[in-house]
RNA sequence: GUGGCUGUAGCUCAAUGGCAGAGCAUCGCACUGUGGAUGCGAGGGUUGUGGGUUCGACCCCCAUCAGCCACC
C-alpha cells in the first residue's frame, strides 16, 4: 500500500534510545524529533519561513479543526495542506481522535464512530474511521494518523473497551486508505494499564503499519505512570519503525521518551507557553513577564542561536508583554520551538556518538522542571 | 467674592448608620495528540484633614483644605 515514499533507517541505538532517519516524500526526518503544532493550517504566531529556520522538520495540524473551518474540500482544492499553508516540509495530521476526548462535553462515542457538536457553530457532526481518513487523504499530509478514542485513564474496564474499539476503528482505517504517499501510523492506547498496554502494543506492531504512535499519555497521569507505559511498550514495538509519543510534551518529558524508545514527539507547549509569556531555558522555564526582567540587557538564554536570543533583550520583549505587542508571542514562540528543536537535534548527536547517556543523565540534572505536579 | 458639586486602593468608581468592595493596573503561579495571546491567585486603605453626634460614621453635623462648575 505505501510506496518507496516511506522508509524508516535506524541509524544507531544506545539503551532503548534511538537516532533514525525516516523518509517521507516532503524529505527526510531525522529522529528524535520535535513537532511544533499548527492545529489550523498555522503554527500560532509563525510564518513558514520563521519555523523553518528554526530548524524544525516535521509540522502537525488537525483534522478535526480543519474538517470544520475551512473544510477538507477547501484545502484540498487549493493543493493540500503543503500549499495551502506553504510548508515544503513533512507534515502529519491527526486523526481527530483527541478531540473525542478533549472536548467530552458534547460527544456520544459508539462502535461505530462518534457524534459531536462543533465548537465554532454548535452543528452536529460525525466522525468515523472512514471519514477521519478521507478527510486526512484529501489534507495530504505525509503522515497521517488511525482514527482512536483516548479514554480516561482511570477506569480498567472501561478502557479494556475502549482498546477494542480503537483497535477495531485501526483495522477499518486500513480498509479504506488509499493513498500510496501517506504513511497511516497506529495508535497504542490501554491507560495506564500495563496489561492492556501490552496487549494494544502487540495488536498494533502486529498490523505492519509504517510508524507506531502512543497514545493517551500527558492526559493527567502521573509522571511515573507516563514513564512505566513506555517501558512496557518500548521492547514490544517493532524496532525498525519509528515511534511517536502523542502530546508530549516538556523539555524533561522528550529527554525521558527517548531514554524510553521514542522517536516523534509533538506539544502544543512551546506556543501556547509563548502566548502565555513562559520561555524555556537550561535550567527550566521562565516567566518574561516577572519584574526581574524589567531592565535586563541579556537574550532568554545566553548562547542560544534561535533569531530571538541573537537579537533582542529580556527587557524588550518583558515590554512587548505589558504592551500586549503581538510581537511578543512570535518572537517567543520561535525561541521555544528551537529550544526543543535544538535539544532533539543534541540527543540524536549524542546517540550517534555514544554519549546519551550522559548527556540525558546531566540535562535532566540541570533543567528544574517548574510544574508542582512533577515528580512522583 | 457668593452658591453648588466632588474628595474612598496606583487609576476609574461602588458601598443610603452595621465586617470598606469591584474593574483596570501591579506582583506571582499554572498551561503536554491547541474550542483559550488564556486561566487561577496575591498584595494594596488613618475613606482629603481636624473636631462633633452615635453602642457604632465612607455615610449625619461643624470647621478647614483641594479640585471642578455656575453666578457676580
Amino acid at each position: 500500500m505505501e510506496d518507496q515514499s516511506f522508509s524508516f533507517k535506524l541509524e544507531k541505538q544506545q539503551g532503548s534510545a534511538r537516532a533514525g532517519n525516516f523518509t517521507t516524500p516532503h524529505g527526510n526526518i531525522l529522529t528524535p524529533v520535535f513537532a511544533p503544532v499548527g492545529t489550523q493550517a498555522t503554527v500560532k504566531a509563525v510564518s513558514p519561513a520563521q519555523l523553518a529556520e528554526t530548524g524544525a522538520s516535521l509540522v502537525l495540524a488537525n483534522t478535526y479543526h480543519l474538517y470544520l473551518r475551512p473544510g477538507a474540500d477547501l484545502v484540498e482544492a487549493h493543493g493540500g495542506l503543503h500549499s495551502f499553508m506553504r510548508w515544503d516540509g513533512p507534515m502529519l495530521t491527526d486523526s481527530g481522535g483527541f478531540q473525542v476526548f478533549s472536548l467530552s462535553d458534547t460527544r456520544k462515542v459508539d462502535d461505530d464512530g462518534v457524534t459531536f457538536k462543533s465548537h465554532i457553530d454548535g452543528s452536529t457532526h460525525r466522525l468515523t474511521p472512514e471519514l477521519s481518513i478521507q478527510v486526512q487523504e484529501k489534507l495530504g499530509a505525509d503522515i497521517i494518523m488511525a482514527f482512536d478514542e483516548c479514554a480516561v485513564p482511570v477506569d480498567l474496564a472501561y478502557n479494556r473497551k475502549s482498546m477494542a474499539r480503537t483497535h477495531a476503528w485501526i483495522e477499518r482505517c486500513m480498509r479504506v486508505k488509499q493513498r500510496p504517499d501517506q504513511a497511516l501510523f497506529g495508535i497504542v492506547q490501554g491507560g495506564v494499564f500495563p496489561e492492556l498496554r501490552r496487549e494494544s502494543a502487540s495488536f498494533i506492531a502486529s498490523l505492519g503499519l509504517p510508524g507506531n504512535a502512543i497514545g493517551g499519555l500527558s492526559v493527567g497521569e502521573t509522571k511515573a505512570q507516563m514513564h512505566a507505559m513506555l517501558e512496557v511498550v518500548d521492547p514490544i514495538l517493532p524496532t525498525d519503525k519509528p515511534r511517536y509519543l502523542m502530546g508530549v510534551g516538556s523539555p524533561e518529558d522528550l529527554v525521558n521518551g527517548i531514554l524510553r524508545g521514542v522517536d516523534i514527539f509533538d506539544c502544543v507547549l512551546p506556543t501556547r507557553l509563548a502566548r502565555h509569556q513562559a520561555a524555556f531555558t537550561r535550567y527550566g522555564r521562565i516567566n518574561l513577564m516577572n519584574s526581574a526582567n524589567a531592565s535586563l540587557k541579556s537574550p532568554i538564554e545566553d548562547g542560544c542561536q534561535c533569531y530571538t536570543c541573537r537579537n533582542f533583550t529580556r527587557a524588550y520583549l518583558r515590554h512587548l508583554i505589558i504592551a500586549k505587542e503581538i510581537l511578543a508571542a512570535t518572537l517567543i514562540s520561535i525561541h521555544n520551538i528551537q529550544f526543543l528543536v535544538t535539544l532533539m537535534k543534541n540527543a540524536r548527536q549524542a546517540i550517534l556518538d555514544g554519549t546519551f547517556n550522559d548527556f540525558s543523565a546531566s540535562f535532566l540534572a540541570e533543567y528544574k522542571p517548574s510544574s508542582r505536579k512533577e515528580q512522583t
